[in-house]
DNA sequence: GCAAAGTGCTAACTATTGCTAGCACACTGG
DNA sequence: CCAGTGTGCTAGCAATAGTTAGCACTTTGC
């Protein structure tokens, strides 16, 4: 019995979704519970034959203690490189345990590296190990 | 259930969604045309009569170059803290513009920040963020 | 052996999303 | 003055999100 297979993008949400729950050892009614929703509805989503709906998922989300955003990715909603473009500064500037001071620091490092990234990509780059940029597949190192 | 507060956060995030698009300068046909969704619509989920979906929010923050997360954030769904403990991890590490030298590099930098904050908070508090600025160089990630 | 409680799933229903069609108003230029 | 186009909004409908009730199966323990 091969899955319906409705959209991909949610069946690939689902299929994360009930991987990252078997792997946190909660029971389908245990995060349904946590994330304020009925268990045939969960069940029905982790299967792709739903789509949570924004409140949900970030429930959802929260209950399993992973990023919303990061479940879009994931799920293959939201491709890595194409998400927004200031995610790493929206992340750090919400970050609640840093002082305004660090991270203002913090995104100048930041920026630095793209900048020399950016100059890296006009001249190819002589001792970097590794050429993850845009351009190869998303080998997903995780 | 939770559906009270439901009606609270979905006009902050309608508010929140039209001060973003205006600041913009886009209409609302223009925002739903990029979001793929109907105008209506969009005008609904601005007024808050509506919730859009997880992938509507989605679209819609990606046409205004802004994280979903931080939509929600912003919204007032999800508090800034209480968010996941890693956010600023994972953005890092989804980021593509980033080599994995730098990724991790940059991760130093962050959880060293952490750690000397975590220590502070131990011992009375030295580091102001306004006051207490001039002379010291805590800042140096060479 | 079998109640009791756990697992996930199906079915039928209600509530809500998100659509198309079309209105009222403001601004342009012919 | 009024066709043409822009803005946002209302009405009504089709699709589906999310509900409660309940089934079949497995494990626990008395």
């Amino acid at each position: 019995m091969v899955k319906a297979k409705v959209t991909e993008t949610v069946g690939a949400l689902g299929d994360y979704l009930k991987e990252q729950r078997t792997q946190s050892r909660l029971s389908l009614r245990q995060l349904a519970e946590q994330a304020g929703v009925s268990n045939p509805y969960l069940s029905q989503i982790e299967r792709g034959l739903r789509k949570p709906s924004a409140e949900v998922l970030q429930q959802i989300a929260k209950a399993l203690r992973i990023s919303a955003e990061q479940l879009y990715i994931r799920a293959g909603i939201l491709s890595p490189d194409d998400g927004v473009g200031g995610s790493v500064e929206l992340a750090v500037l919400s970050d609640t345990g840093l002082t305004e001071r660090q991270k203002q620091s913090l995104l100048d490092v930041y920026a630095s590296f793209l900048a020399l990234n950016e100059a890296d990509a006009a001249s190819p780059p002589v001792d970097l190990p590794e050429s993850s940029s845009q351009g190869d597949a998303p080998t997903d190192p995780s």
